[in-house]
DNA sequence: TAGTCGTGGTA
DNA sequence: TTACCAAGACT
């Protein structure tokens, strides 16, 4: 790896934090420079908060999570204190639901340990939930420590600007050497996140607002022409189709649903009760005799698979009692655990 | 290490 | 409609 010359590190440095003062984006999780000129310093336990619900979630879909989080459990000792069912159901519909049984786990972790977030990457990456980047992201933000950020936003720059032809992720050694050279020692807190919205707002995927880039001189992908051929990646393989059949169940406005497993997809969260998901439509009996009515299919992209669901409702039989599970109210369905993909099931 | 793990927006 | 993508962690 070339060595960058301390002259183009002090440019590079001076011209992303001139255009983050100018330009940086102001979110709520975020403390700027002229807000600690107004004597307001981060609060870790929000800056944690907010880091964990934007691992590969968007500001605009994150944010409202994070408000209505913030005003429910106000510290970290408020969250550890919360039922898991609250806090699981407060998180329905951002995915990635491991997210959230970390979470509470590590808000138990940091309350029992006097409530304090550790202040270094040892001890951040020590609790569930924090891996390499959150880690680096909350020791900056939230403490304004010397840390190098690598997230996609940063993949992304710095593949750009030194045309790095290593696809991901077998580049990432690489771009954290270098990013951990440009990074700025005095003002690590807002390097990281200039640097990261940069990547949001101008070193975008499809269309780089260039013209706009305090980097624009030193990027070799722009010199060429080049700038979307970066990063290099490889190629995913095509997402498979399952599909699976679900049984609406219901009685008096209320419709019978379960807790699933606490690992694995969707764990711990609750489900409509049905078939496994596989290639073909699978054999599946009812759960009990009775007319059931189809209604139309359900569709739903997971990470890695397409899901196509038959539904089936069917009022249940007088007497009939499920052995596990509870009654839903069909007209509160926000005030349970429920992913997506089942919350479309009974919005049918 | 490569697979698992959601969701909604956009071109 | 399809494909890609977003502040990754964990196993």
């Amino acid at each position: 790896m070339t060595k960058l010359s301390r002259d183009t590190i002090r440019r590079l440095r001076r011209e992303l934090l001139d255009w983050y003062d100018r330009s940086g984006r102001r979110l709520p999780w975020r403390i700027r420079p002229e807000d600690r000129t107004a004597g307001r310093v981060a609060d870790p336990y929000a800056v944690w908060l907010s880091e964990i619900m934007l691992q590969q979630t968007t500001v605009p879909h994150a944010t409202p999570y994070w408000h209505r989080f913030l005003r429910r459990w106000p510290s970290v000792e408020a969250l550890a204190a919360a039922p898991d069912d609250d806090v699981l159901t407060e998180w329905a519909g951002l995915g990635y639901y491991a997210r959230a049984r970390n979470l509470i786990a590590c808000a138990r972790q940091v309350a029992e340990q006097g409530g304090a977030f550790p202040a270094s990457i040892e001890g951040l990456k020590a609790l569930p939930g924090i891996g390499d980047y959150t880690a680096n992201a909350i020791l900056a933000a939230a403490f304004d420590k010397p840390a190098s950020v690598v997230d996609g936003n940063v993949e992304r720059v710095m593949t750009r600007v030194f045309r790095i032809e290593t696809p991901l992720p077998k580049a990432k050694p690489e771009i954290t050497e270098i990013a951990a050279e440009i990074a700025d020692p005095d003002r690590p807190g807002d390097y990281a996140q200039a640097i990261m919205d940069l990547g949001a707002t101008i070193c975008m995927p499809r269309s780089p607002a260039c013209g706009l880039c305090p980097w624009r001189p030193d990027c070799a992908a722009q010199s060429a022409g080049v700038q979307t051929d970066y990063p290099k990646k490889i190629a995913k393989t095509a997402k498979p189709a399952r599909r699976g059949i679900v049984w609406r169940i219901e009685r008096d406005g209320r419709v019978w649903i379960r807790k699933r497993p606490e690992s694995g997809l969707l764990g711990g969260m609750m489900e409509v009760p049905g078939s496994d998901w596989t290639a073909e439509t699978p054999e599946a009996d009812p759960p009990v005799p009775a007319i059931w009515e189809t209604l139309p299919e359900v569709r739903h992209v997971f990470t890695h698979f397409a899901l196509t669901l038959e539904v089936r409702r069917a009022v249940a039989p007088e007497g009939w009692e499920p052995a596990e599970g509870i009654w839903a109210d069909l007209d509160r369905l926000d005030s349970y655990p429920l992913p997506s993909v089942f919350r479309k099931v009974l919005v049918l």
